[in-house]
DNA sequence: CTCTTTTAATTTACGATGTTACATTTACAT
DNA sequence: ATGTAAATGTAACATCGTAAATTAAAAGAG
């Protein structure tokens, strides 16, 4: 039943493995409908056992989205890394940051779920900001190379929160009109808003 | 117990006092927080009451949110007509977008949760409709007028989709280095998109 | 007025959930 | 060998959404 003093190994392991198995269930029936008895059906271990490991279901909920921002990190560094050009790349980075959104929406709503039941762990701001240091860095490039204009810092932060705009309306379905995430990707892209304010 | 046969007006007025209720206890506890029967000890009514006037606690939310769209679209609506200019219309909406997420967070939230649990009622798709509908008035405004280039209604969702990213990652604490919500609306609206997207 | 019918509201009950308290089993130190 | 600490298992509790059964009250029929 206890076998003493479980390695600080064997620990992450059980953590890993009842993470895993979170996140995929989170996939297949949303937050509320993982109970702690499932989850511990899934992993094989007696229905309280989770709580040896995690404080609560918030804290397990917590450690899924730290997960997932990393997940979506590695995503956009590999995506990056493939794109010399600041200004494709910053391109491609947001269609990576679709289709994460399409690929893994379970972690995408884990990612940016709008009531945090829990004060983000240092963990997790770290695993938040290195998600969005790379579109930061490939504008900050673009700025250097002077290709955009402006405040790179305040740059970044703009194309990031219009890509998640247009992301997270297209995922809740409030578009209309025909005017999909594909056609407002471009467009943003290719400089609506540029032609958009010319005169004040 | 049962005087007979409700009108309609007295079901819908219990229908208003419990979502207005309903909406109250959101804002102080969040959703998961408040139960049907806190509902119904609020508006003092037994445990089981709310049933004979929604299917389940779905419904209720779903009702709660067409609400909230409702009140959404009347600030909207409010500070339109308050502004001649279509391009200060357009901020003027942009601020009142991020006002009521401030003022209304429960509303907020429950419009734009990410996790729906119910396929939208077709009121609720009118709400949604309505709520966005002013922007687009305004886009399509400065478009005719000729300040604004482009397709009106690509363009009006552009705003939104920038306006609504905006609100939602600083409302989640997502925004880093001082970038807060008013200096990316300024940005936005005072055209840092323009003069950053020149060269191809 | 009395009796039946109809409808609203309450009470009771069930299965599931998150979590706490308690019990049991095992590995190691002595 | 034995006692102790650690990991796990089991039982129990309060609360949740909701269904079924029950009660109360008003409307219509005789």
């Amino acid at each position: 039943m206890g076998r003493k003093k479980l390695s600080e190994q064997a620990k992450q392991e059980f953590r890993d493995a009842l993470l895993a198995a979170a996140l995929k269930l989170f996939a297949e029936s949303g937050y509320e409908s993982v109970s702690i008895r499932a989850l511990a059906k899934a992993v094989g271990c007696s229905a309280m056992t989770p709580y040896r490991y995690f404080e609560h279901k918030a804290a397990i909920f917590d450690a899924c989205r730290c997960r997932a921002f990393e997940d979506f990190a590695e995503a956009q560094e590999l995506v990056a890394a493939r794109h010399e050009n600041p200004l494709q790349r910053i391109r491609a980075l947001g269609e990576a940051y679709a289709s994460f959104a399409d690929n893994h929406p379970a972690g995408f709503r884990l990612m940016f779920e709008l009531d945090q039941l829990l004060e983000p762990s240092s963990e997790l701001k770290k695993a938040e900001r290195r998600a969005f240091r790379t579109l930061r860095n490939a504008v900050t490039e673009a700025v250097q190379r002077g290709r955009l204009l402006g405040d790179p810092v305040t740059l970044a932060h703009l194309y990031w929160t219009s890509l998640h705009g247009i992301v997270v309306l297209s995922l809740t379905r409030k578009l209309v009109h025909g005017r999909s995430r594909t056609v407002l990707l471009q467009a943003l892209f290719e400089g609506a808003f540029t032609r958009a304010a010319s005169p004040a």
